[in-house]
DNA sequence: TGTTAACCGAGACGGTACGTCGGGTCTTCCG
DNA sequence: CGGAAGACCCGACGTACCGTCTCGGTTAACA
C-alpha cells in the first residue's frame, strides 16, 4: 500500500560503514561520513537505523556471527576449527575497529538489555556442543566449560584490542594448547596442596 | 620563576574525572563536565592536558597501577594476589568505565606509540616474576609464561568490561585455578599424540 | 524542497544585532550576545553567516541603503535633502557604532572585494544624479562631482565618526553651505594665478 | 635602589607594533603578537600599557603629530603644505591600518574622555593659524574656519579609510582645491537665491 | 484508475563538545 | 623594586556531530 524501500540504500550504507571502520576507525565513522561515502542521504540513515551505534551492529553482525559449526568428535580439532572462527571474527578489521567502541557505549548507558542483543555470545553455544561433543574423559569433569569460555573469550579479545598483545601477534595454536591444558584431566597424583581460603573471593 | 600552578587543580581535576568516569560513564565524562564539576576553568585543563582522553588516562593511571609484588614463592598464593590486585584495576568503576572508551580511541588513531604507554601493561613483570620465584618443577618449563599472561590478562578484561561475562559474576578463584592449569606440568603420558604441524595457523 | 527556514529567525537575529550594536557597541556585539538576546541557537546564526561581521553587515544593510532618489533639478534642495538621508544613515546609532568596526576588519582583511561590497557607496550615483538634473551653469564644469563626493562622504563619515566633529555638533546646514560653494562656478577673475605645475603630488 | 627599567623595551614594543599595524592590521596586531615579535613579556607590556589601545595610541603618536608649522601667509602654499603633512599623517600604513580600530573603540567605551586625548586634534590649530595668517579679502569671513576644517578632516580620512575612496587614489591637489573653493570669497552677484528653511536641521 | 501511505532527498532545527585564542590580572622568584 | 615567566579567570570563536523535524515530490500496492 505504501512504497517499497529502496533495499539499495541499506546495503550502500552497510558497506559503507565497514569501510569507514577499517579505514578511519569508529569515531570516525560517522553517520555524516556514512552518508557521504555511501552517497545516501543521512534521513534515510535514520529512517533504517536509530542510531549510530545501531547501524555499526548492523553493519558487523554478518561478519561477527560464527556459521553453523558441527562438533566432530575429536576435541583438539574442534577446538582448532572453533578458535579460527571465533579469532576471525573478532579480528576481522570492522570488528577491531568497532568492538571498543560499541564495549564503551554498552558501558556507558546501562549496557545490553538482553542477552540476546550481546552478539558475539552466539559462540558459547558453539564451545558448549563442542565440549559435550568430545569423547569421555577428554575434558575434566571439575572444570565449568562456561568459566573456559569466558576466558577464552577474553584471549581472543586481548589478541584483537590490546596493543601489547596485538604486537606480539602469538600462534593461536598457542591460544589452543593452553585452552586444551585448561580442560584436560590432571592425573590423580596433582595433589592440590594449596588450602583454599574462606574463599568470599569476589566481594 | 613563575607563578606556580595551583595543584589543587590537578587534584580537584582528577577526582572529577573519576567521578564521572563512575557516575556517567566515559562518553560523557567531557572537558566541560569536568570543568563544570572541578569548578576549574576549561582553559585551566586545557593547559594540563592537551586532550580529553589525555585527562582520562592521567587520572586513571594512579588506580591501574599495581604496586609493588613481592612474590613469596608460593605460586598459588602468589597468583591469587596478583589476580586480586589486577582484577581490582580493571574492575574499579572508573577503569570499567574507561577501558573501553581508550581502547577505541587507541583503535582509532593508530594509537599506542610505545609499550610503555600502554599503562596496564605494567603488570606483565610481575607476573612473570611469580613464576620465576616460583619453586622448580611448578610451572611447566613447556609454557610460555608471556603467553599464559596475554589470556590472563583478556579473562581480567573480559570480566570486567564483556557484559555476559560481567554478569555471570563468578569468584575469581576459578580463573586462578584455570590458570594454574594452564601453567601445571604436564604427566608424560598427557603427551599430545594428535600433535599437528607448527603449521601456519595465524596466517 | 527542504524544511523551510524559520524567517522570523533572521528577523530576530538581525533585530537583535542592530539593538546590540546601539547598546554594547561593535566589539560586544558577539555572536553569544546576539544568539542571546534573539533566543537564536548559535548554530543556527552561524548556518545564515559565515561571521560575526557579515551579520553585522547584513544587519546594517537596510539600514544604509538610501531610498530611491529622485532629483528635482533645484540644486539646494536636492543636495539638502540628499545630505540629510545621507547624514541619517551613518548617524544612526548602530551604523555609528558598527561603522568604524567593519572599516577596521576591512583594513585588517584585504576587505572589501568589489566596488559592490562596500555597501554605503551606494550613495554616489544619487549624488551624481543631482549634479546631472542641475540647471545650466549651476555647477562649475571644471569640478570633478566624484572628488565633490568624495570630500563630502568624509564629511559625513566625520560628523558621526570623530568625536570631536561629533561633539561641536553642528547644522547641517554648514556643511550644505560648503558643499554648494564647492560646486559654485568662479567668475572669471578669480583664476588662480598662483597654480602650479599638476606635479606629483600623491607620491 | 631598585633596577632601572630596560628602557629598550619600551622602543621594541613600539617599533614591533608599528611593524605589525602595517602587516596584519590593527585586529591581529594583538598583545602576544607584539610581545612575541618584540621579544618581550606580556607582562612587561601590561606594565608599561594599560591596554592593547593604549599601546597602539603610543605607538602611533608620533607618526600622527604634525611638527610645528610657520604658516608663510601664502594662502595656497600654505594649505598645499599643511595638506600634505596632514594627509600624509593619516596615510601612514600604520596609521591607516590602527585608526579605524581606534575609532571603533572609542565608539564601544563611551569614547575619548578629554578633547586631548584625540590625536589627531593637533592639527586643528596649525589650520586655524595658516587662515589667521591669509592676506586680507583671501578668507570669506562668512565661513567658520572650524566647519572648513571638520570637512577637510573627513576628506582626509576618507582618502585612507574608505576603500572606494583610497581606490580612486586622486590627486591630493584636487582635494586642496576644493579647500580653496570652500574659503574663497563669493563675489557679490553671486546672489543666494535659496530661501533658507526655518532651520532646523539638527534635529 | 485513482488513492494513499510510506518512501526519497534536502536541509533546517536545537543542542552540545571540541580545541584555540585573546584579554587583562596575579603571583612568584631572581637580580 | 623592576623584570621575566607563566599561571589564572573569562569568554568568544568557528567547526563538527548528534538525532529530530518538516518539507515537496515520487512510487508502488491496494481498492
Amino acid at each position: 500500500m505504501s512504497r517499497p524501500r529502496d533495499t539499495t540504500i541499506d546495503e550502500r550504507a552497510l558497506a559503507a560503514t565497514l569501510e569507514l571502520l577499517e579505514e578511519v576507525g569508529f569515531e570516525a565513522t560517522t553517520m555524516q561520513a556514512v552518508s557521504a561515502r555511501a552517497d545516501v542521504h543521512a534521513s534515510a540513515l535514520y529512517r533504517r537505523w536509530p542510531s549510530r551505534v545501531a547501524l555499526v551492529e548492523d553493519a558487523l553482525s554478518p561478519t561477527v556471527a560464527i556459521a553453523s559449526f558441527e562438533p566432530t568428535g575429536d576435541l583438539t580439532r574442534d577446538l582448532r576449527r572453533f578458535l579460527r572462527a571465533y579469532a576471525a571474527t573478532w579480528g576481522s578489521p570492522a570488528a577491531r575497529a568497532a568492538m571498543p567502541g560499541l564495549l564503551a557505549h554498552y558501558q556507558s548507558t546501562g549496557a545490553v538489555r538482553s542477552e540476546e542483543e550481546w552478539l558475539p555470545i552466539s559462540a558459547r553455544p558453539q564451545f558448549l556442543d563442542i565440549l559435550r561433543a568430545a569423547p569421555e574423559g577428554a575434558v575434566d569433569p571439575a572444570v565449568d566449560p562456561d568459566d573456559v569460555f569466558d576466558v577464552l573469550l577474553g584471549a581472543v579479545m586481548a589478541r584483537s584490542l590490546v596493543p601489547t598483545v596485538v604486537e606480539r601477534d602469538r600462534p593461536l595454536e598457542r591460544t589452543l594448547e593452553l585452552v586444551l591444558r585448561m580442560l584436560a584431566p590432571r592425573p590423580a597424583t596433582a595433589a592440590r596442596t594449596d588450602r583454599r581460603p574462606a574463599d568470599a573471593d569476589h566481594a
